[in-house]
DNA sequence: ATATTATTGATAATTGTTATCATTAAGGAA
DNA sequence: TTCCTTAATGATAACAATTATCAATAATAT
């Protein structure tokens, strides 16, 4: 008996797999909520780092100060706009050639590629 | 009159371009009172922002929840270790296909590139 | 030199996250 | 199935990083 499968556990992992917002953990908290709204936000907060260390759900680095998670850890890039502070997902951008410099230069071992890029978005450019 | 230099601005700016370790904003802090015991800690939080904000200092994103900053803003990629939690700078790591893909790709305008990459360095590597 | 006001230093307030702890419940054993 | 052990929960306190407040200071235009 090492780790139990919890009801909580079970309904945070389904509810972040149905957003697509890459939610911090009170939007998340919020969604969950909204299924059974007795789970407690700690809850939320110790599920979502034990996910990340399983590798079912990523930690999103964002310059904006609190943690995003998403629940596709598929090799991805972020873009992230100045204005709307929304995150888009980029499916169509290859990071292997950084990889393979990466694995050409040095003889760290890369567990995880973290790629955001900030701008603006298509949206917010056409609205000033 | 709208922006004043001061002598605190001057201090901490060239106390973070001394330092090549990629610090936090209280160990840059540590560093500066080292020069100056009279600089108060709000004031380094201040004044990095603002040198952030001018594009002279670089907010460093990475996955311990606390921000680091570099004033070296050349394009370049991290490397941070899960052991030693050190950063590296990468600076033989092109990123030029990645900004050629987004071109091409998308309509978003580019200001930023972050690339984190996470793994075990070279000297934890055999250090087990 | 003087006046204006941006900036400072000290500290309070706020916010995101983690720790504590009594209670609950998952799941192996009887 | 029922009992037992203890991992996990929910509520809340504690903590840490950052931001806001405000009287005092000092940069710079006049």
């Amino acid at each position: 008996m090492n780790t139990r499968n919890t009801r909580q556990k079970e309904i945070i992992f389904q509810t972040l797999n149905e957003m697509h917002t890459h939610p911090t953990i009170l939007e998340l908290c919020e969604a969950v909520r909204y299924k059974d709204s007795s789970v407690g936000q700690a809850t939320v907060y110790r599920n979502v780092s034990k996910l990340v260390e399983e590798g079912k759900v990523r930690r999103v680095l964002t310059n904006d100060g609190v943690d995003h998670y998403d629940a596709d850890c598929s090799q991805h890039v972020h873009f992230v706009c100045r204005k709307c502070h929304r995150l888009f997902d980029l499916y169509d951008i290859s990071t292997s050639s950084l990889a393979k410099q990466m694995k050409s230069y040095h003889e760290f071992d890369v567990e995880k590629i973290h790629i955001l890029f900030e701008g603006t978005c298509d949206h917010c450019k056409q609205s000033l």
